[in-house]
DNA sequence: TACAATGTTTTAAG
DNA sequence: CCTTAAAACATTGT
């Protein structure tokens, strides 16, 4: 499910956990999961240290952990891929088949699981936020994220179609599928356009309904999973026969930038 | 059976 | 060096 507002749900089911020390480490070694890191140093270095906060950046997700009286910090990256979940479990969970990472507690577990192993895990010890966390690019609802910066980047990529530019990380981090066929379709843009053929007033509108779509989301989805609101393209897109909430037409599912995109072309040119 | 699924990385081509 | 498109990854569900 992991888009921006979702990552954030899962950042806080682990919120139980935050104040609270590991006591034993459990995790599928050799899966997917762990191809960015070595996992004898999850092993090694969170038992006995304590959870003290959490932070979420666009689909990323970073857990800090110390030891009582250590300097050093260790640092746990997750990125949720396609499938993965993060739960809270009672004290002597067994893990499930895709269960891939649990840190235990006393009261609790704290359980990772993604069936299809896009996701992943990245893992450091220091007292440097490490490299994978640092230099990441303004997120959508902060100050940094200008209207002349989503220019910028929209002429650098002026021949990729809408759709592949706004599912860029680099540009959009915590935009996926769902939300940007949201976007597009409150921005009224065919999603197969290239980015540089927009008019200003169109990338104005654009600007807008990214931000809007995200500061929604993120009062919604990102709190409990509750509704975004009903004339949302949301609730009409997840099966075939939805219908456009503002022409009411049948919507469309075309291939776009390798994605399946639901769009309305009534509305959206 | 075959295809698609809310994502990223790698590879290749322009 | 930069941008863009397509395949690959692993598993489940329709």
């Amino acid at each position: 499910m992991p888009e921006l507002a979702e990552v954030e749900f899962f950042r806080k089911e682990w919120d139980p956990g935050v104040g609270h020390v590991v006591t034993a480490v459990a995790l599928h070694q050799g899966t997917r999961l762990f191809r960015s890191c070595a996992p004898v140093l999850l092993r090694e270095n969170l038992p006995r240290a304590r959870l003290i906060r959490s932070e979420a950046h666009g689909k990323r997700l970073l857990f800090r952990f110390r030891k009582d009286g250590e300097e050093a910090w260790s640092w746990l990256g997750l990125h949720l891929g396609m499938s993965g979940k993060l739960r809270c479990e009672r004290d002597g969970h067994r893990a499930e088949k895709h269960d891939h990472l649990v840190l235990a507690q006393r009261g609790r577990a704290l359980v990772f699981s993604d069936p299809r192993q896009f996701g992943r895990v990245e893992f450091a010890v220091g007292s440097e936020t490490p490299a994978w966390w640092r230099n990441l690019p303004p997120p959508i609802l902060s100050s940094r994220f200008t209207r002349e910066r989503m220019e910028l980047f929209l002429a650098r990529h002026g021949r990729a179609p809408v759709k592949a530019m706004l599912l860029m990380q680099e540009g959009f981090p915590g935009l996926g599928n769902w939300m940007v066929d949201e976007i597009s379709w409150r921005a009224q843009i065919d999603p197969a356009r290239a980015a540089g053929s927009l008019s200003g007033a169109e990338r104005k509108k654009l600007y807008r309904s990214i931000r809007m779509v995200c500061r929604i989301a993120t009062t919604t989805i990102a709190i409990d999973f509750r509704d975004p609101p009903a004339d949302w393209l949301f609730h009409q897109r997840w099966s075939k026969g939805g219908r456009c909430p503002r022409t009411g037409e049948a919507l469309r599912y075309d291939q776009v930038a390798g994605r399946t995109t639901c769009w309305s072309p009534a509305n959206q040119r």
